[in-house]
DNA sequence: CGTCTGACGCACG
DNA sequence: GCGTGCGCCAGAC
């Protein structure tokens, strides 16, 4: 881990997302250490679209369960599809009881 | 080395 | 509830 870039450390943590959850970029830079760096999530995020292994990047969503980052999946509805197929409820690209499909690493990763 | 830029988050008004 | 501003850290120029 420690061995690993700050990136690699986000996509780890992004694949751990269960099937139908979702996370928080927030949530993501506070389990890997630095909580003021979601930024850098999302960045990382971004950079994962190259990445040779599949990064589920679409359970990741802002503090506000919106998909912040639909444009830049490839398509606008993209990403809403694969949340839907999930079983997640997605309403004007947000997420519809977040919180109920949240999966926080900080607490799911003790 | 200085500056800008982010798929964010939070404090303020 | 919404718009604005600032902080955060890492990488590109």
């Amino acid at each position: 881990m420690d061995n690993k870039d700050f990136f690699e450390r986000v996509y780890e943590v992004v694949r751990l997302v269960p099937y139908g959850r979702v996370t928080t970029y927030g949530a993501i830079a506070r389990f890997l250490g630095s909580a003021r760096s979601a930024r850098m999530v999302g960045w990382a995020l971004n950079k994962s679209l190259c990445q040779k292994e599949y990064v589920p990047a679409h359970r990741v969503v802002n503090r506000n369960g919106i998909l912040t980052g639909k444009y830049y999946f490839g398509g606008s509805k993209v990403m809403e599809e694969l949340l839907l197929s999930e079983g997640i409820r997605v309403v004007d690209d947000q997420i519809k009881d977040m919180e109920k499909y949240l999966w926080d690493p900080y607490e799911e990763l003790v």
